[in-house]
This record gives C-alpha cells, structure tokens and sequence, in this order.
DNA sequence: CTGTTAGCGCATTCAG
DNA sequence: CTGAATGCGCTAACAG
C-alpha cells in the first residue's frame, strides 16, 4: 500500500512517445511546446499518475520550495497567530513551512542557520532571543536567506520586519484620554528590554504633567499572569488605589484584571486595564482585555513575503519593514453597553 | 554571503586522498574502514566545513527525514501542545516536521495524503475532520505512512491514536463525588459526535439514581465562550439554579464561569464547573478550571513515534494507541485553600 | 518545436 | 579495507 513502484519521467516520456526533455518541459509549464504534444503527454501523465520527484528536481535546482520558521516555542501564545499567516502565505507561494523550535537555547538557534542547507529549505524566518551581535555574526555565514523578526539595525545583516516602539505610548495615551489620573505600571523587571515600555509609562506622564508615583509601579519577576494577580493584590492595599493599570503585557493584565476581581474591585468602572500585544486571550475573560496589537500575523505574512522575495530575486539592500502597534480598546478600559 | 559554492564529498576525498566512496562511508558511520583513515578524512571533513547534501542523499536513499503533521488549523489552543510535543520526538530522531493547516477542508486535507511523494515528507501524522469512509479510500492510495490522531476503527488503513471516550464520565463522576445534586449540561448541539458527552451525562445520572431535569440542559450552537456566557444567564434566571456545570468543553466552562462571574455567582461555592480537554487556557482565569485532559501532547507524541517506527520497519498491522483521559482538579469545582 | 546529452551529489555494488 | 563505476530522476544546454 505504499510500494507502487515511482512511476518517472522516463515512463511517462516513452509511453508518449517522446523525449523526456519534451516531457519536462511540460511540467515545468515551459514555453515552447506544440499544444498537441503537450495535450497528448498530459493525458499520459493523468493515466500514469505521474508526479515529479522533488528530490531529483531540488538536485538540480537547489531550489526546495521549503522555507523554516524558527521560533522559540510554539506553545507560547503569539506564535500560532504567527505560523499561520507564515504557512499562508507559504502555501500560496507553493513553498512548504518547517517549524522548527529553538526553545530560545541560543545555540539551538544559532544552529539553526548554520545548518540551513542540512535542512531542505531555502530560507529562514527566524525570531531570535541570541545578542544581536552573536547573531550578526552568525548571519553573515547563513549560506541561505534570512529574514528577522524584530527591530535591528542597518548592521545586522539580511531582512527584518519589526514594529515601531510606539505600544507603550498608544496603551497609555488611551488611558489618559479616558481620563484617568492615577495610572499605575505593572511589569517585569525594568532592565529588561521590556524597559522600552515603562519608558514609556514616564515619558507620557511627564508629557501630561502628572507626577510620577513610586508605589503605584509594580515589578514583578516574570511577565506572568501571577505577576498581575500579586500587582491587583498590592494595588489593592495600598492607601489609595489607581484608577488605571497599564500592564507590559497581556499575561500581566489578565492576571491583574482576575485578581481584582476576587477583590471585588471592578474593571473598567473601578480601574481601567490594559495589556500589549493583543494575544487571542484578551477576548477570552470578562471583560475582554483591552490590548495593544503588535500584529504577530501581519508580521509573519510580511517576514515570508520578504524571504521569498529574496529567494527570487537574489540580493539588493537588506530590507526593514516597521510596523504600527494598533490600539484595541475592549471592555477593560471602557465599559460596553 | 550565500554564495560560498558548497563543498561536496568528492571535494572531502580529493583532499584527503582517498575515494569518494570512502568518504560516503565514513559519514554513514559504515562499518570497515580503518581508524587512521576515519580519522584523516573526518579532520578534512572538519577542516572544509563539508555538510552532505540532503538532496543528493535522498534522490539515493529515498529517505527525506521529514514528517508532515497536517492539523486543520495551528491557532485552535488544542493544537500548539501537540506540535510542540511532536517537533520534539521529530527532532530527536533527526527529522524535520513541516506543519500543514488544512483547514478542515476536506479536498485540502486528502490532498496533503495524496501528495505526501511531493511534500519531501516520509510519513504524515494527520488530524482529520474528513468522513471516515473518504479517509479510508484515500488512506489506501497513499504512498506514505499515515497516522491518524483519533478514534478509528479496524477497517481503517494505518496506525492511529486516539482517546478512549471516557471523558464526559470522568467529569460526571467528580462532580458527582464531591457531592453536587443538581447537575446541568452546557453544550453545543447534541446530534454532533459531542454526543458522547452528553451521553454519559445521561448515563452517569441515571447510574446515580438521579432524574435528569430537561431545563438543566442548554444546547448552544457551537461550542464557544459565548455558549458559555449565554448558558449561565439562562441558569441564573432559572427558578432553582444548578449546583453544577457539566460543559462539553473548556471554552464553553470558561463562559460559564465568566457569565455566572458577572452575574454575582461564586464558584465553586454555588456553582461547580467543569470542562473538558485541558486546553492551557484552563489556567488562565480565575478561578482555575477544572477539566479532563485528551492528552494532545501525548497524543502528537505517540502519533511521531508510531509514524517513525513504520517508516523504519516497513509493513506489519495497522496499531491502534488508546490513551485515557486524565482528570484535572483545579479551582472551578473545589476551593483551594 | 523536439530530441540528445550531460551532470547535480551521493550511496552502493563490485572488484581489487 | 578501499577504489572505480553506475545510476537515483530530473533540468538545462545544445543540437537538429
């Protein structure tokens, strides 16, 4: 039941009476071919139920219609969004979508373009945790096309697409434009990159010559939905509580908006929230979570567009594309009637 | 930077001083050749940065070491677990996993069987939503090994794994245990194969001796949050309410506690509730929802290694995996302390 | 428009 | 233990 001898081109070639060549040519949809011919040997290859041996063509054309996409962890909920646009786009392009996840183990991951050529693809679209200068280094002997997703700079080699550092003003701006005063910040720790966020957080305070209070900024250690839940609980027994929560991210939110509700403190009327990155959680719990998007699946549909892109065409310019966060205002800051 | 022209085995041999074929069976790890020799060529190998060509290898071997897992859609929560799990059995045994979403639609997912051959792929492991009989018929044709993930029958061509149907008893059962009397059913329409579900609701009552009440069941048209919601409101303006959810998923319980939430209900103090599948979203919301694993990472992972070992040894019978549903206690059916 | 020829890079007989 | 020769199935000149 999975034994029936290859049928090849050569079969196909001699059953119609022609050469191979003609044969390949028809397949590969070539031009140059009498109608009739390429009638007579279609019919062949229907009746013999020909199909082309990728392996034998990729060996000669070093082309395998096969591109990777590279992430840390597919459990982790930004990327299915994101594998599914990429595999899209893949599809309609007739390439085929390796996943592959690196668990953000940088020499995983590094491996990963290296070994590019062991693994039957012709590009990579790779989400990195790696030093950018590790990974530049690394870039610069990727024997195929990489794309990236995130923000690097012009010395960073290959395409990327990221996204504008502008979550952080959109999610505050909204908050301050619903008019709340006393805005809080709960996040990780600021050392991290997520730093570009609470920088953020000061930044539009200052702008709106609102002070900044120490206790209503709560670092927790990991962008958790305990993290947002140890958050409401602060928040709760401090003397005066916000009337508003930007959370770094939409883990962070939901766990604060669940542990004020066991409080018995209400979102939005109570406190607004508000998270980033617009995972598909946000619609999941009530109120649904207000959040800004960060576009995972736009970035994905882009970062493949640009990969094959290359593939085709060969070099010019790395290629940087920003994208716009969007703000998606649910029922976590505004109270829907 | 993509240009370097690959070194090739006769480059290895050439360097070396030996023939190719000796080259070949040094990187095949081929008994018989001597050590010294092993050792010259491996340093030249070291040396050149050589890399077989995987293409080259397979048009020979016919071997791809790459396996498709073709799942209707990577964003629905159940499936990110399985990928996960089967990324993983793939990579330790060197293979390559290309991601399919088929989306349910039949024509598309029978495709993905029919053109395994044109896919660099050695086997497939495949979700199917098509009717059983179609499956059969185009399982026959395949031209690689398939691993069904789901309940089939002998006549079905193939290994498979899949749940035995305990679920829905597995749930009755707790709620019955710690002592709820008045048990209702959240769920979509009965005439689906859910119907399992809902059978051992029935069964499980009547086994206790406890009369099932028609107002008790909602049937919702899909199951959905939104089910959920709409579900605990109609429970809620009843004239005595329930003193348990049996919902037919996690999304539907989600619902149900979030409706009964906003309607000033406690669970699991008024209400208990539990769904059903595990999806990670269970430990999301507050409280916690209890539910019964189908398992989906054991299942993506026993699925690989069946499809692995049938590419490996050939023929023998078709195998059937039977899991056991697992019942998971969390927050939503007993108050942690 | 079509046929002939020559490899792509490797694994694998078969001799030595 | 090692080398020389053959061909996997296909594409791409090059002739005709």
């Amino acid at each position: 039941m999975n034994k029936k001898a290859k049928v090849t081109i050569d079969d196909v070639a001699q059953e119609a009476g022609v050469a191979k060549s003609t044969v390949s040519r028809i397949i590969n949809n070539a031009p140059g071919v009498k109608p009739a011919t390429r009638q007579k040997v279609n019919r062949v290859i229907e009746a013999l139920g020909f199909t082309p041996n990728l392996m034998a063509r990729s060996l000669k054309t070093k082309l395998r219609r096969q591109i990777a996409l590279a992430i840390d962890d597919i459990r982790n909920p930004y990327y299915p969004e994101m594998a599914w646009a990429a595999e899209q786009v893949a599809k309609q392009n007739d390439y085929r979508l390796v996943l592959i996840n690196h668990y953000g183990n940088p020499t995983e991951e590094l491996a990963v373009i290296k070994e590019a050529n062991d693994m039957h693809v012709d590009g990579i679209v790779l989400v990195s945790i790696s030093h950018p200068k590790t990974l530049s280094a690394v870039m610069k002997k990727a024997t195929v096309p990489v794309c990236l997703i995130g923000n690097y700079g012009e010395e960073m080699p290959g395409d990327a697409v990221g996204l504008n550092q502008s979550e952080g003003f959109l999610a505050m701006d909204h908050l301050i434009r619903i008019g709340r005063k006393r805005i809080a910040y709960a996040g990780g720790p600021t050392h991290l990159h997520r730093g570009a966020r609470f920088a953020a957080y000061e930044k539009t305070l200052a702008e709106n010559f609102m002070s900044i209070v120490p206790e209503l900024v709560f670092n927790g250690d990991r962008l958790t939905i305990d993290t947002g839940i140890a958050a409401a609980r602060y928040y709760h027994q401090l003397g005066e509580m916000p009337d508003a929560v930007f959370a770094a991210n939409d883990l962070v939110a939901i766990g604060v908006i669940q542990g004020f509700l066991e409080l018995g403190v209400r979102v939005p009327e109570d406190v607004a929230v508000i998270g980033i990155d617009d995972i598909n959680w946000c619609t999941l719990i009530r109120p649904k979570v207000s959040s800004v998007s960060n576009l995972v699946g736009e970035m994905g549909r882009i970062a493949v567009e640009l990969l094959l892109q290359r593939i085709d065409n060969g070099l010019a310019e790395p290629k940087r594309v920003q994208l716009e966060p969007r703000l998606i205002v649910r029922e976590s800051t505004v109270k829907s009637y």
